[in-house]
DNA sequence: CACAGGATCGTT
DNA sequence: ACGATCCTGTGT
């Protein structure tokens, strides 16, 4: 039940979205597991909102690691990152989807009443599902309030594949295998186009 | 100031 | 396959 310290987000990307595989999002009252997370890495990542330099949209993105970075996807779904990296650097793990632990009812209401992985598979839904607007862009994560991340197992095997929705960036980035989900679950978006980690 | 398009979702 | 829905980023 511990809350991450902001010391875990200090890394690279890729290595924290590995990390954040089996870790818990807390609010009021609602908790998940993380089962499948992108990374958009710093510098260079031409699928990264950072890809163009600091403006009003990705600033947090630029500042220390451990704050949430929400954005507003064409217009209508809240999109939830947690900031990487030393600040400086514009990178974030998006969190593209969970499975309920508590909280079922609430998470129901907010998704329609439905039932099932498709309540949190996908990361418009996830922001959904957690109640997030606007408002907790920028909030520290390692502060206990509001949302928090909390410890949890990781999972035994780790599945990946390219990232979701990046037709604009570098052949090489669309290819890269940076998005990460937890192996064997049904709680995971698109499992299709992703394979086994390993040699 | 105008405008094209988006790290998506749900329905057709 | 498509519309929703609106803000962002870029260009003039």
């Amino acid at each position: 039940m511990s809350i991450l310290e902001q010391a875990f987000y200090e890394r690279d990307a890729l290595d924290v979205a590995r990390d954040l595989l089996g870790k818990r999002l807390v609010r009021r009252g609602v908790e998940v597991v993380i089962t499948e997370v992108e990374a958009y890495r710093f510098p260079g990542d031409t699928a990264n909102h950072c890809r163009m330099g600091r403006t009003p949209r990705n600033a947090v993105m630029w500042g220390p690691p451990g704050h949430a970075y929400v954005y507003v996807c064409y217009g209508i779904h809240q999109m939830l990152n947690l900031v990487t990296n030393p600040e400086g650097e514009g990178a974030a793990v998006l969190i593209r989807a969970c499975q309920p632990v508590r909280g079922l009812r609430t998470i129901q209401r907010r998704r329609g009443d439905k039932r099932g992985p498709v309540l949190l598979t996908g990361p418009g839904k996830v922001g959904a599902a957690l109640g997030l607007d606007r408002a907790m862009n920028g909030h520290a994560l390692y502060r206990p309030g509001g949302l928090e991340v909390h410890d949890g197992p990781a999972p035994p095997e780790i599945l990946s594949g390219p990232r979701v929705g990046i037709d604009y960036a570098s052949e090489a980035h669309r290819d890269a295998p940076w998005r990460l989900a937890a192996s064997g679950t049904p709680w995971v978006s698109k499992p299709a186009s992703l394979h086994r980690v390993g040699p």
